[in-house]
DNA sequence: AATTTCACCGATAGTACTATCGGTGAAAAT
DNA sequence: ATTTTCACCGATAGTACTATCGGTGAAATT
């Protein structure tokens, strides 16, 4: 085998992922209250000190936790929202628009075990991270069903259309914790249920809107997909 | 105004919910991780010293915690299982079947709070009183589904009424938090958002039988209300 | 009235974690 | 070849919390 003479910054740099890697999995399996400076820096190799080296303080590793989380989460966002703009204007009868968020959290569990624990937790320093997503989810999928062609002209009919799309949210994230669980083997099944749900929810929008009764064919592009 | 001359056992008793109900303020105000002997004593007024008077250590408080949440949450159960049974029959059209649960939620938020906290938390000692709850309520509906005539004749389908109690508790939650943080100012709007989206899963389930395609009338009593 | 009980107190030893210090050797720059 | 840089080390002071100790006074018992 090559052996590898790392250079000094490739050498830091690779131990400053080895700690991120190891403050994750502490955090996954022990909570925020578990993680602590010792157990991060033995789990990466290092002295206790030398976990200043490379991070202010715990609170800068959590910032950049909080960061790395992001950006996964942005991704699976666009993703998420690539699918449903190739599956354009009938949400009902496809399941794969929710097989994706579902795979999407069973691909990084941690993450949204991570999220849910800190999202009513008012000690935790990922509280602020941990709401912004859950409000990020909420108001993509609220603009999703807008996109649709679903009302959304006064406050009563948005709100409307983020309580539907914070419950729907909800439902996922509690049958994707069901999965990874072993309680529902199957993540079609789950998607089906998620598509039931919604179609509830859908109708009661056509009818609650009291101007037509079909489905309304909604424009197809979405209005505004920045970032 | 009479003053009290309390015995010794009533001061101590006082003493006692004085440092529980400290405890529960403190639990939801700073989570898990600020809950102190220093911090608890002092919110009830006695030296830290003698928090060990009343309970062994923090473990043996945050026991009795959660037993006096399963408390108030069975009988909160009850109330919602006696509210459905007066309105036998036909879930789909009473909001107030979902305006109960919300209800108890906004009574008490912080049983709400502290039990999501510890559901996804390791290192939480109230992880299994989360885990029991979550499951109580999930079968709980589920039962309730079950005795309002819908199939839970294989194992398939009764996964499947599971998780449809899942995804509708999720969302519950959901809802009666955002009310709480003011997203939601109208309990009714959210019981009706809860409703919807019950009827979009009770559709699948008929349809999903296969057998017949109206609402099929169910045995009104429930079979096994033991508690 | 004398004695016992016990809820509460202050003090403190023990434990766990944080964050800083000066020292070291190898890589990098000169 | 010499000097500088710096990632890492061990040691340690500081902080916060836990849990036990003997002492105290008032209630309860005798």
């Amino acid at each position: 085998m090559t052996s590898t003479p790392l250079s000094r910054s490739e050498a830091k740099d690779l131990t400053r992922r080895r700690l991120i890697r190891a403050a994750l999995a502490i955090l996954d399996e022990e909570g925020e209250a578990g993680l602590t400076t010792v157990k991060v820096a033995r789990a990466a190799g290092i002295a206790q000190s030398s976990f200043y080296v490379h991070f202010k303080d715990m609170q800068d590793l959590l910032r950049v936790l909080a960061e790395e989380g992001g950006r996964r989460l942005r991704h699976s966002m666009r993703e998420a929202r690539r699918a449903a703009r190739e599956a354009p204007g009938d949400l009902e009868r496809h399941r794969d628009t929710f097989r994706i968020p579902l795979e999407a959290i069973c691909r990084h569990p941690e993450l949204l075990r991570i999220q849910l624990r800190a999202r009513h937790d008012p000690s935790s320093s990922l509280r602020g991270f941990a709401t912004e997503t859950a409000a990020a989810y909420r108001e993509h999928h609220a603009t999703d069903l807008a996109a649709l062609g679903y009302t959304a002209d006064d406050e009563h009919d948005r709100r409307r259309l983020e309580m539907i799309a914070d419950g729907i949210n909800a439902a996922t994230n509690a049958l994707a914790i069901g999965h990874l669980e072993g309680r529902y083997p199957d993540l079609d099944e789950a998607a089906d249920i998620l598509v039931a749900l919604s179609r509830g929810a859908l109708r009661l929008l056509r009818s609650g809107a009291g101007r037509d009764e079909g489905p309304r064919p909604p424009e197809p592009a979405d209005p505004a997909p920045r970032d």
